[in-house]
DNA sequence: CGCGCCCATTGATTCAAATCAAACAAATAC
DNA sequence: GTATTTGTTTGATTTGAATCAATGGGCGCG
């Protein structure tokens, strides 16, 4: 016999603590239930938005992965994140109406589509849904002060070090390995995110696996030493 | 005769149109005139805020120039943005509670402050508040993926290039010239902005001063050439 | 199954910016 | 007013990453 359907709301979303704020009422979250107006898939390589395009809404990832990217008329183009399930994407549209950057997917995806309007409405009387808005917000800023100072003052092994230690962070705190992770990404976007050529990265990838540090096989990476990775970044100066 | 105190309240401040929403009616205009609270003077050199300092309020800088900046434990230190008269500071500080940067102001300043506490009340009931609010944050990250475009794709001529047509572009929003500008950051500031050392920024300028772009003395500049800073920015594939 | 495409690796060389170093100018202290 | 510090410029040299170039490995597709 088939189960009837089972209503995938925020409510009973695995994710939750993740995108939604934590500590609701059962009415409150209830009305939360009703901001994700539909859900949106988007196949590898498709994007979710794209600069130009009107912005209505903010996206939360409910499985996938995805990079923001600016690409300017000129030629420039530079990844400005990865986002994976239980990130909101979508911030960047808010202060022009318009987005301002691509979201492409690099798996298959599905996001919750959440009107902003709806978010805007429904946080003048949930305190707990404006405060929670208010920090995700603040998270992107901040987060972007950190980008900041990777490259502007890395070398490119700290820059490498960096970005695996926080992929894993964050995908340990989704329940997966502290020491295994696959890349969903290229060489080429690892580097545009990191402001080095796909040639550095892969050189740098190579260094890693000579001193023992991780095992790299294409795109499966494995942390053998997460403590010499974390003192390249905080030990500007390196001994090699 | 003294004049009676003249009130100093956003209603009346020239600098309305930068840090509060627009379009407001009578009521909802005095109402946000409670919103600051106080008034802040910083001398020069001095911080507004630091990192790992409680946060409990955002800034609306009245008069003088600030620079933020992270400095790690290890002695890396990183400009993330110098702010001028109009602009809001502090949003670094809502998502942990404490602030995670250092303001530090680089000529004496006045700053509005505004408890964030009242920020969120009075935007649950002025939706015009509310947006606006939302759209200063948008416009943060904004501006920030901009700087990782500059930072992770950029070449020396081409920051300073894009850091001179910003500061401009700003200083004329607020009345000033288009063309000439003084400088309220050391040659080390800039270059900590712009991923730089100080001697390729001083560099860089005297390369400019030659090829006639702009005119350089001490902090004052003087930008003679609008156009060719803008396609230096523009065209990666820059013919010296 | 094998062809072709995309992605990744590795090597040789170049180049832009960092580093090291010295001198100088301006601001501040005494 | 002079001394001292701080910030800036400029030169010589080094260096880390980019560029140019070639090869190899996986994977999808006919």
């Amino acid at each position: 016999m088939l189960n009837p359907a089972i209503k995938v709301a925020c409510s009973n979303c695995n994710l939750r603590e993740l995108c939604m704020p934590i500590g609701l009422s059962g009415p409150e979250m209830d009305r939360l239930d009703d901001l994700v107006a539909t859900r949106r898939r988007i196949r590898r390589g498709q994007t979710l938005f794209t600069n130009g395009e009107r912005f209505s809404s903010l996206y939360a990832i409910r499985t996938g992965f995805f990079k923001t990217c600016l690409a300017t008329e000129d030629g420039r183009d530079q990844v400005t994140g990865f986002q994976m399930a239980g990130e909101i994407i979508g911030l960047d549209g808010i202060v022009n109406d318009r987005h301002t950057c691509d979201a492409v997917a690099l798996e298959d995806a599905e996001v919750c589509v959440m009107p902003f309007d709806r978010i805007e409405e429904l946080s003048r009387e949930v305190t707990a849904l404006q405060t929670h808005v208010h920090k995700i917000m603040s998270r992107e800023i901040v987060r972007e002060h950190g980008v900041m100072l990777l490259l502007g003052s890395m070398r490119a092994e700290e820059r490498l070090a960096a970005f695996l230690l926080n992929l894993v962070q964050r995908l340990h705190a989704r329940g997966f390995s502290q020491s295994e992770l696959i890349l969903r990404m290229t060489r080429e976007e690892i580097g545009s995110y990191l402001g080095l050529k796909l040639e550095t990265v892969s050189r740098t990838f190579s260094k890693f696996v000579d001193e023992g540090m991780v095992e790299v096989k294409q795109r499966h990476v494995r942390i053998l030493d997460t403590q010499a990775l974390q003192s390249l970044v905080n030990n500007p100066a390196h001994c090699h």
